[in-house]
DNA sequence: TGATCTCTGTCAATCGTTTGACAGAAAAAT
DNA sequence: ATTTTTCTGTCAAACGATTGACAGAGATCA
């Protein structure tokens, strides 16, 4: 059985509301009882029940943190760095991965409800505003404009489209697409379009999109990609809307023997460690993912602290670098 | 406010007690009564506060995992697949990412013990077996063994050894290296290692190691694996404990020129999407991911349900396969 | 000496449920 | 008409803490 508050109580030799008055630094104890108290707990291993605590109205130091998918290295290595923050403050992480279900992400919330987080940290895009604007607690919203009360957090896309475009054109590319989904307003890959579109618009270049959605199989994609290359030969730049998608473009033009980057020059999105690590020849647009983990988890901690506070700032846009490698 | 228990017991016009027993299906409740609150719980939106109802003894429904890294791609699709089951089945999943920390680990085993969780899928391997022996909660393991109590789920690490090893020597490879970190006894890598070993036996050929530690950076690691392929050059294959080390060597052996499969074969461990996805090329051995989740998951609901219940079997192998490739 | 401050303790209410004991009423079976 | 079964309800204790009110002790200060 694991030991209550009234056992620490009773080999303490004192009252069970002086040993919860030391754990919980209320009133006046002294320093004696204090390490009594403390003796007892180490010896019996004691910890408080944190049901209990929450029920009484002390924080549950849980927060709820959905993704679209952990599987995709981006997140992975977003969820790992708020992690780390959360933990080193005491907090837990449930972690909901919502893949492309509205009816999931709908259910997710309401069991974070019913589990009274302190907060919520949302990173999926399923779900209409009205589902977040009638939610009571505090969220922050990574890369997408949920509702007026709910901050966003996220890179500066439009950016990171520039800089990339920008890049391609500097490197003399005249023909150039993008590829990714831009059909949904408010989406990260919306903004990283517009950032395309305007910088061809000042190049005097015509704007080439090729669609691909997020959830498509690789291999689908791979298929797509190969048939634009194979179709359009003057394709000489691609801005690819994330660095996954640039890895089948760089393998689907290296099967149909154009050479990266005399022939073709290809710049990403995203940046994550791995991609540095294991495919470091990728031109791409680095979203600084430690600092997008810390600005959500401290304007979470705001909300927290009070929620009715208004906010300072609705959206805060990081800025993105340009990683020139190999590809470009 | 959040409604509670009496709100809807006022509303459907009946005592708290009636609502606690429609909920929970407890003794005798007519049919008109039942509908009767559950129309009431719809119409304010009600759940049950799970802090109290767990308080009271029942279970919270949540599950700790702890993983030695959700960045590392494997672990994330294992946790992926953990995650999806467990939601399924109405539980939350709090994720602790160990690290290399074994003061982070036993931490977390503190935060979940006093946080009640109803089990622990236990992936990182930190911590001494004493530790988890005087764990009172359902535990299962992964690829590690942790205690006569306690299960393992695992790939047949040993039989993937063989595979990967026979498939070189199969290929007419001579010179076979093992690169991992099999220095721990109860390691994964361990077993993989003995599998290499006792193959290159059978074959008559000399075992040669290559040490690489799971948490050395990829650009030292790749570093490491340049040194090696230049100054051995007769190395002919490499079986390679991890994917991602396979795939710094596959860039290795790119940039100094050496062809591969024809001068160089290479099989990989682990097999999961990303690498069949984004690296189809190499050869691996493939571990039943989903599987090995769903196996977890299933002894651990066992365990919860009846944790005084002594094991079929301690130990779980799961059968992996070879995925020929390219690279071999 | 009296007033003030610090320490420790008891008591009871509270958080939102669950559940056993018990009682009484209606409905069904004998 | 009587017994049994089914339904609904009240009451109270419990889960493991927190916390305000209150009281009394000892120490310190004026």
């Amino acid at each position: 059985m694991r030991p209550k508050l009234t056992d620490v109580a009773e080999k303490a030799g004192c009252s069970p509301t002086t040993v919860s008055r030391v754990i919980n630094n209320y009133g006046y104890i002294s320093q004696k009882t204090k390490d009594r108290v403390y003796a007892a707990m180490r010896e019996l291993n004691y910890q408080p029940n944190t049901l209990a605590r929450s029920l009484q109205g002390k924080q549950t130091k849980m927060i709820g943190v959905i993704v679209p998918s952990i599987t995709n290295p981006f997140f992975a290595e977003l969820v790992a760095k708020i992690e780390e923050q959360l933990s080193d403050d005491g907090y837990k992480m449930i972690l909901c991965n919502a893949e492309q279900d509205s009816i999931k992400e709908r259910q997710y919330l309401r069991m974070l409800e019913a589990n009274q987080v302190d907060g919520i940290i949302a990173g999926s895009h399923n779900l209409d505003i009205e589902d977040y604007r009638r939610f009571g607690l505090p969220i922050v919203s990574f890369d997408r404009d949920l509702a007026s009360s709910v901050p966003i957090v996220g890179s500066d896309n439009y950016q990171g489209g520039c800089l990339a475009s920008q890049a391609l054109v500097d490197a003399g590319c005249k023909h150039i697409y993008f590829i990714g989904n831009p059909n949904k307003t408010g989406n990260p890959t919306f903004y990283r379009f517009e950032g395309y579109a305007d910088t061809m618009a000042k190049a005097n270049l015509t704007v080439h999109t090729a669609r691909s959605a997020f959830y498509e199989s690789p291999s689908a994609k791979a298929a797509a990609l190969k048939e634009l290359l194979a179709s359009e030969r003057k394709i000489d730049g691609v801005f690819c809307s994330d660095d996954m998608t640039a890895i089948l473009l760089l393998r689907v033009a290296k099967n149909l023997g154009i050479k990266v980057p005399e022939e073709l020059k290809v710049v990403g999105f995203d940046g994550t460690q791995l991609i540095q690590n294991y495919e470091p020849d990728l031109a791409t647009i680095v979203q600084p993912i430690g600092d997008l983990a810390g600005m959500l988890v401290k304007l979470l901690y705001e909300r927290i602290a009070d929620p009715s506070k208004p906010l300072a700032q609705n959206s805060y846009l990081l800025p993105v670098k340009l990683l020139k490698n190999q590809t470009i």
